[in-house]
DNA sequence: GATAAATATGAGCGATAGCTCATATTTCCT
DNA sequence: AGGAAATATGAGCTATCGCTCATATTTATC
């Protein structure tokens, strides 16, 4: 059993100078994880390079892992704005149109930043954000749940709910090791890979 | 950038008694990987589980890392035994076939020490580790290939390699997401994921 | 301009981590 | 039996970590 610090903030910053400071907080963070790795991501070093003292750092954060939370929420945030503006737009088209275009998408998000990406993914102990990336996850699921049940006519499957497991846990997992894997893969395959996947999803649901 | 810490053994034990502490010292670090977590994974408390002194610790391991390294070495060496396995019985056998045992034993394979799957897969910063769980990819990579080239005529398929990594990227994280929300989902789903897994993939391939 | 509230500072404390090394014990070899 | 090689010990060093707190500075309020 492993017990979890806690990771909200403590203080509503109000004024803007406080809310710059948290601002610097969290890039500094961010920088740090990408540019030194997850091991020098100290309080002091995070203060340091946010120009900011340790001090002022817990002011707003209770510790270090709260804000490593902050940071993979605000990469999780623009993932699902991205994420959900696709599912939208996408909401009257039909299976095989609507497909492409989530993976495209899922190829698309996990190449925000693709640095941070592949250290959020491969360093961080998922302690206690684990919370947060859940509920992530969770809505990514009822979003597709939702338009698979709008388009329930095109689809021959069973159990909607194991249908939907099945597409996310794909496509995110595809999406996930093609971004990853994007420098030792030629370039022309990502084209490929998104007709292969297209093709697997839609078979299956078909 | 991250430096890597020395992972690979210091000393091989060559007499019956120094095999049995290096023995006790993974041993020990599986055991406090799962039931205390990775932050309290120290090489004194190794050392101290493990019922040996830090300094024997230090003869045969470089460090904290190598002894993790050596922890998913061992998990990783008991999954691609079972893996290995599969994909010789199923090497005559058509692909409808083929894919369905694979899927089973993929789960199969995840379910092997799951507490212990899971700390891996959720806790530890992959530093170092990483080339170790890529050479066990790539094995399985190329097994699922060489599988695949032997039953071209049944397949409908452009990219071999390509198609090769669709197949195991699902498998793969299908099975993994299926065990780490076992306990969340009902259990007579299994059945009926093998089905569906099953039907995807070889949807795709045929 | 004065007072209060908000924000910022950073030296330094206690805890613990990884690790070494001088020393002791066990095993091997002839 | 006896010396050499292998193995084991653990007190304790250094480094660093997370974090606090007494103090200083900035901003808001009237």
């Amino acid at each position: 059993m492993v017990r979890k610090p806690r990771t909200k903030p403590r203080k509503h910053a109000s004024q803007e100078r406080s809310r710059a400071t948290v601002d610097a907080l969290v890039e500094a963070t961010a920088r740090i994880l990408v540019k030194e790795g997850f091991d020098k991501a100290s309080t002091n070093r995070i203060a340091e390079v946010a120009g900011v003292s340790v001090g002022s750092l817990y002011q707003y954060y209770p510790g270090k892992e709260a804000l490593i939370v902050a940071v993979i929420d605000r990469h999780n945030r623009q993932i699902m704005q991205v994420v959900r503006r696709a599912l939208a737009e996408v909401a009257s088209q039909p299976i095989a149109k609507a497909v492409r275009r989530l993976v495209t998408v899922a190829i698309e998000a996990h190449r925000i930043d693709p640095k941070l990406h592949r250290v959020l993914a491969e360093q961080i102990p998922r302690t206690g954000a684990l919370e947060n990336v859940e509920a992530f996850n969770r809505e990514t699921y009822a979003l597709l749940r939702t338009y698979l049940e709008g388009h329930r006519r095109e689809i021959r499957v069973t159990d909607l709910g194991l249908a939907t497991f099945v597409c996310v846990t794909s496509i995110e997992a595809l999406a996930h090791n093609a971004v990853l894997r994007s420098e030792s893969l030629p370039e022309e395959l990502m084209g490929t890979l998104v007709d292969e996947a297209t093709r697997l999803v839609v078979g299956y649901l078909q």
